[in-house]
Formats: structure tokens, sequence, C-alpha cells
RNA sequence: GGGGGGAUACCGAAGCGGUCAAACGGGGCAGACUGUAAAUCUGUUGGCUUAGCCUUCGGAGGUUCGAAUCCUCCUCCCCCCA
């Protein structure tokens, strides 16, 4: 994997960038549809790439570990060649379900014990299956074991939690380092600062994950119900100490608004499950501003879903039709909002990076952001 | 023709003398969702000049300090027998 910086903004810390995988480029800064269980939920990976133009989606080690497991993405040859998707893909290491599945995990010095959501079987995740088993899948880019820490989180709590993170990461590099992709193209593993939302913690992280000359690295442990400025502070900071020539990932993050803010503090690469999750449940958000689906208001509204949108769905339906289809509870309600959703967010990053090169992304992000972030 | 069972809020359905503006579902209306155990979850749902008041449990009367609940008549619906 290769990143190339193209351009920074003169009056922010904004980048313009490129990354060459082997499975494409991906033009920076960029957003990654999340495919948790090997789908970007009710897309197909057809209108993923040419309606969506999608670059690279996520896949998750965990869920796709337990389900359909690691023989049978094996016997596909890889998860692209499994789900049908060509492009890029990163995959997340199980560290967030540290987080999220916290009530069925107990850690210990080698790793985490998982309680299967699905059966309730036990497995073990440590540095070094999560490689592996990510060696399986093939992703693009590999994320490194960690703990995603809960907000709020006492400062001993996260010291403790980010030097397990640190010794992990170790490991996953020297796992990283004696083993072998599987597949014939290269992988690339991203480190993941932690630290919570202590300047001191994020600061030593940054650092210490800075050190290893990754690929690529990222910003992990926000956006978990902390104050969207200290969310914004600690992006900063971080941002502040990586590397300015490898990209930044800040991971699960987050609403147009957020995604905005945050490249104008230097990051490149984005994910987060509210296009597509909001999306089902009848969020729209447009660069017009937000509204939900399925209000009352638009009952008798015929107009097309956004007519400044750029996906078939936003001019093939109307806004009536689509609140009829989630009233119904119909299944096509929510693929639509989610193609809606990813298309826009992806047109939103399109723009962001054209304003980067044109030098004019402070002015432009200045208009935009009380435009998106208004409810209609 | 004979016998029996019902009618409760937008719908279905509990309640069978006071703690009932009335459980629970559905529907309606609104909100939440940030590296997806989520096509999920939460709130609300008679009216008003909202610590209170008014109207409401098929209709009309009655019993009672007090009735969705008991009695009488009426209207409509369902089931069984002929």
């Amino acid at each position: 994997m290769q990143f190339t910086l193209q351009k920074t903004d003169d009056k922010t810390s904004a980048r313009a960038g490129e990354i060459i995988t082997d499975h494409g480029k991906i033009q920076t800064p960029v957003f990654m549809p999340v495919g948790t269980a090997g789908t970007v939920k009710g897309v197909h990976m057809r209108d993923v790439k040419e309606d969506v133009k999608a670059q690279i989606i996520l896949g998750n080690t965990y869920h796709l570990y337990l389900r359909p497991g690691m023989k049978i993405i094996e016997q596909a040859g890889g998860l692209h060649r499994f789900n049908g998707w060509d492009g890029a893909i990163l995959t997340d290491s199980g560290g967030y379900q540290v987080y999220s599945l916290s009530g069925t995990r107990k850690l210990d010095e080698n790793g985490v014990l998982f309680r299967s959501h699905i059966d309730g079987s036990k497995h073990q995740f440590t540095p070094e299956n999560v490689i592996d088993t990510q060696h399986s899948l093939g992703s693009d880019i590999m994320m490194a074991f960690d703990e995603c820490t809960p907000y709020p989180c006492h400062y001993d709590d996260a010291k403790k939690s980010l030097d397990i993170t640190h010794k992990w990461l170790a490991r996953c590099v020297k796992r990283e380092e004696e083993t072998e992709p599987k597949y014939g193209y290269s992988q690339s593993l991203f480190p993941i600062v932690q630290g919570s939302t202590f300047r001191d913690l994020r600061i030593a992280s940054a650092e210490e994950i800075a050190s290893y000359g990754a690929d690529g690295n990222a910003i992990g442990g926000l956006s978990v119900g902390e104050p969207h400025e200290v969310m914004y502070e600690m992006t900063e900071l971080v941002c502040g100490i990586l590397p300015n020539d490898k990209p930044r990932y800040l991971m699960g993050v987050g609403t147009p608004e957020n995604i905005l803010k945050s490249i104008a503090l230097g990051v490149d690469m984005f994910d987060c499950v509210i296009p597509t999750r909001n999306g089902r449940n009848g969020m729209l958000f447009t660069k017009n501003g937000i509204f939900n689906i399925k209000n009352k208001k638009w009952e008798n509204d015929f107009n097309p879903v956004d007519p400044e949108g750029t996906s078939f769905v936003d001019h093939l339906y109307s806004r009536a039709y689509l609140r009829h289809l989630f009233s119904a509870r119909e299944l096509l309600g929510g693929m639509i909002a989610s193609q809606h959703n990813l298309a826009f967010y992806l047109w939103l990053m399109r723009e962001a990076r054209q304003h980067i090169l044109n030098g004019d992304f402070s002015s432009w992000k200045a208009m935009m952001i009380p435009r998106v972030k208004q409810r209609l």
C-alpha cells in the first residue's frame, strides 16, 4: 500500500491524497461504508461501487470469524471473492466488539474471551489470531487488535487499557512480520491510538503508534458518547503527532458535520454506520439538511427523494413513496435510504477533496456545515 | 321458532361496584442511533384554561354515597339446536 499526499490546505490541516492498494486507488479524504458481516446492509455491491462510488468498504473480523467462519472464507478465496466486492477492503479487528459486546466478554493477559452473541460458544481473540484471521479474510488494510474504552472512563482504567492496547499492538506487528498474506496481494496493518479523553494518554499513545512507521494510523476510542468538542480536541491533538506522510483514519466517525470538522483537523479516512443504520431507521442526510422520512410532513410530497442527489434512487422515487415504504415496513424503504445516504456521504467527500485541491476548503466547509446539519 | 354469547378508546382485547381516562397488542404521532448482537430501541397516543376540570366503555332509564362493572327495556352482532 502506498500513500501520496497531494495537497494540504492553507488555512486548516485538511489534506487531499491518494492511497494505492492492490484492489485499486483510494482518493482521500474518503468515507468507507461499513459492511460488518460482509455486506453493506441493504445495498448491492454493484450499487456500492457504481452508484454510491465507494472505493473501499469495511468488514469485521469478529462477525465474519463467527459466521460464516474462516474455513468458508478461505474456501471462497478471501473476502473479496466471497462477497463480490473487488475494491479495497479494510477489516476491523474486533477491538470495537471488546467495547460494544462488553457484557459477553472477559479480558485476560493474553487477549479477550468472547461469548458468541449467536450461540453462546466461547472464543478467544488474541493479537496473534486476530492477525491470522485477517489474513484469512484477505483485507487490504488490517486493523490492530485494540481495546476501545467506553466513555466516561476513569483515568486509571484508561491507562491500564492503553497499556494493553500497546502490548497487543507489539504482538500484532510481530505476528504480521512472521506471517504472509494468503492470496497473493499485500495487506497493510494500521495501529490504533487510544487513551480515552486524557490528553497525556493520547499524546503517549500517538507517539507510541507513530514510532511503528505503519502504512497508516488510526484514532480509536472516540465517538463513544463524549462531547463533540472533546472528540475534536483529541483528534487535533493526535493528528499533530501522527506522521504527515501516512493516512490518518478516525474510526467510527460520524455525522456529516463531524466528518467535515475532522477533515479540517487532518483526518483522511472515515467509516460510520450512521448512513446505513440511520437510513434503515428513516433518517436521510442531504446537502440541505437532515430529515426523517417517516414524518407525516412527507406524506404527500411527490418531489424526488433528493432533487440534488447523485444516486439513481434520489430521482427514481418520491418522498411520499419512500415514506409509504417505511410506513408499510417494506424492505425497499431501508434499502433506498441506505443507498441515498451513502451516495450523499461519498459525494460530500469528493466535494471536500475537490475544495482542498482548489484551495477553498475552509470557506466551503464554513458554508456547508450549517447546511448539512439543519433539520428539515 | 328455541337456547346461549357478545357490544370497551383509531383497531383488537383486558377489566366485571370505588385504587379507571380505563391493562396489553396493533395502528398513529414523535424521538434516539457515530470502528453495526439494531430493517432496532424509546416516548407518546380522549379534550382542556393540565398539581385540576370536562366528556367517554352500544342506546335510554334505574339501583347506589359511588357504575365500564348491578337491574330494566331497546338496538345491533355471533354461535348452537330446529
